[in-house]
RNA sequence: GGAGUGAUGGCCGAGUUGGUCGAAGGCGCUCGCCUGCUAAGCGAGUAUACGCUUUAAAGGCGUAUCGAGGGUUCGAAUCCCUCUCACUCCGCCA
């Protein structure tokens, strides 16, 4: 959510940055209508104060004639007009109120002024590359031919159990799964300055209105039916709300939290894109980095956030590049992104596996989290970021690719086979 | 799922025959005084949001907030309804 009082204050302002994000038009119209309600609510909010000031002092003679026996019903008769002019303005207040909180809450974040410009995603800028892809002697397999036939994962029977993009990790998929989980929490933890966190799947709505997920993107999520709970797209959600409507010390900042939990996507409008494989399913593990700042720092934060992914991608050994999300890609809630995408030799390209963000104080509005710089100082709000550490699921995709040998056998990068029993190579069952 | 109790400011805790309650008192904290040091003592202060004033900042005026939302009333922390959360007992259960 957006400082009301700046966009009042600085509308060509941000009317530059929804130019820069080729937002449609329907989104400039949104915010001009929220510019006219803004003054209309003003209005009425001085009208319906002036009389309550009226109503408030006329209550206390009310109160003074009763202990003096004086007679009130003309100060009584007169206040119940007031009153109920009262009632239908707050009613109009609040109509107005409740349409200027809808388009506050859909407006997308202002664009960071170092953000490239670009029209969408085919102008995100590349930055630079890191580690050689190999290459092979003979004819890289996908990852799913790779896991199918290694016999660690099953995709037919998921989709019997549940449904499509669902997948059962067998054997030392389900082994490798929870070794990079392992790997990559403790790498955070005891190398990164990261505190754990295991948050609940489930969360209800205003959580989800607190990180930005909703009201626009309801679409997207997995909603239960019989209650205000939804699954978590990401363990973002959860994570950031820890701290929601609380009040943190200049001291505890920044807050490092690496929560790790199963994601859970609809994809709506995905149908045909990735259908095969664990790039694109609708439930899969991820380590999520989430982030609490002072204001200032917090671009600092993001090049510190982008390194602590970074660096689960080079200690596994794996070629990746890192890009910068142009202004026309950049996502609703975000300032500044980068993504860290894999290399996949089998489609020979690079896949997104990390998005590192800086939400300023997009979220910490929405989620009412804020800090005192000292113990009298007013209370302002943080900056929040996030960047993933990895999805895990996309990285059994890159190791199995990446890994693969000449007979189908997939060999284990060394900093996990002390997470694998020492193992050093996952083969199929018949050449074990 | 059933029965009951509760939710007040940074914390504890008064206030339930509706009116002088943004809210007693205590603790904590801040500033000042006092003190050889520490402790104690004395005095003052100590919420947030929004609107207006247009303010560089401060200040001033007003409104709202006693778990959340709605209602009754001239007037609600106090009465009524709904919801949320916590605790106790019963049931069920990994």
């Amino acid at each position: 959510m957006l400082d009301a009082r700046l966009l009042r204050q600085s509308p060509d302002m941000y009317r530059e940055s929804l130019v820069r994000r080729s937002e449609p038009q329907e989104t400039h119209d949104m915010f001009e209508r929220f510019l006219v309600v803004d003054v209309a609510w003003r209005e009425a909010t001085q009208q319906t104060e002036v009389l309550k000031a009226r109503r408030n002092a006329v209550s206390q003679q009310v109160a003074q004639y009763k202990r003096t026996g004086e007679d009130a019903s003309l100060l009584i008769e007169e206040m119940r007009v007031v009153g109920e002019q009262i009632k239908e303005l707050d009613d109009h207040l609040r109509s107005l109120d409740d349409e200027m909180t809808d388009i506050l809450l859909r407006l997308p974040n202002i664009v960071h002024e170092s953000v490239p410009q670009g029209r969408d995603e085919s102008e995100n800028v590349p930055i630079r590359e890191i580690g050689e892809p190999r290459t092979f002697s003979f004819e890289p397999k996908p990852h799913w031919d790779l896991g199918v036939d290694l016999g660690i994962v099953d995709f037919e029977r998921a989709a019997k159990v549940t449904g499509s993009r669902f997948v059962f990790y067998m054997g030392l998929g389900a082994r490798l799964e929870r070794a990079l989980m392992n790997f990559m929490l403790d790498v955070q933890t005891t190398e990164r300055g990261y505190t754990e966190v295991w948050p609940p799947y489930l969360v209800n709505q205003a959580s989800m209105v607190g990180t930005g997920n909703l009201p626009k993107f309801e679409d997207d999520v997995f909603k239960i039916r019989e209650f205000d709970y939804y699954l978590i797209p990401t363990a973002e959600v959860p994570v950031t709300n820890l701290h929601r409507d609380e009040i943190l010390s200049a001291e505890q900042l920044p807050v490092n939290y690496a929560g790790y939990s199963a994601a859970f996507r609809s994809e709506a409008g995905a149908s045909g894109r990735d259908t095969r494989g664990l790039i694109r399913v609708h439930q899969f593990n991820k380590v999520e980095l989430v982030k609490f700042v002072a204001p200032e720092t917090s671009y600092d934060e993001l090049e510190r956030i982008l390194a602590d992914a970074e660096v689960i991608l080079q200690k596994l050994e794996l070629p990746y590049r890192l890009i910068e999300i142009c202004t026309g890609d950049l996502g609703f809630k975000e300032c500044k992104k980068y993504d860290l995408e894999v290399w996949l030799p089998a489609a020979g390209m690079y896949r997104e596996i990390s998005s590192c963000t800086n939400f300023e104080d997009f979220q910490a509005r929405r989620s009412n989290i804020r800090f005192r710089r000292t113990e009298k100082a007013r209370p302002e709000f943080v900056h929040t970021l996030n960047g993933s550490g990895l999805a895990v699921g996309r990285t059994v995709a890159a190791i199995l690719e990446n890994y693969q040998e000449a007979d189908g056998s997939v060999s284990i990068p060394s900093v996990l086979q002390p997470y694998m029993g020492g193992l050093t190579r996952i083969a199929a069952p018949d050449k074990r």
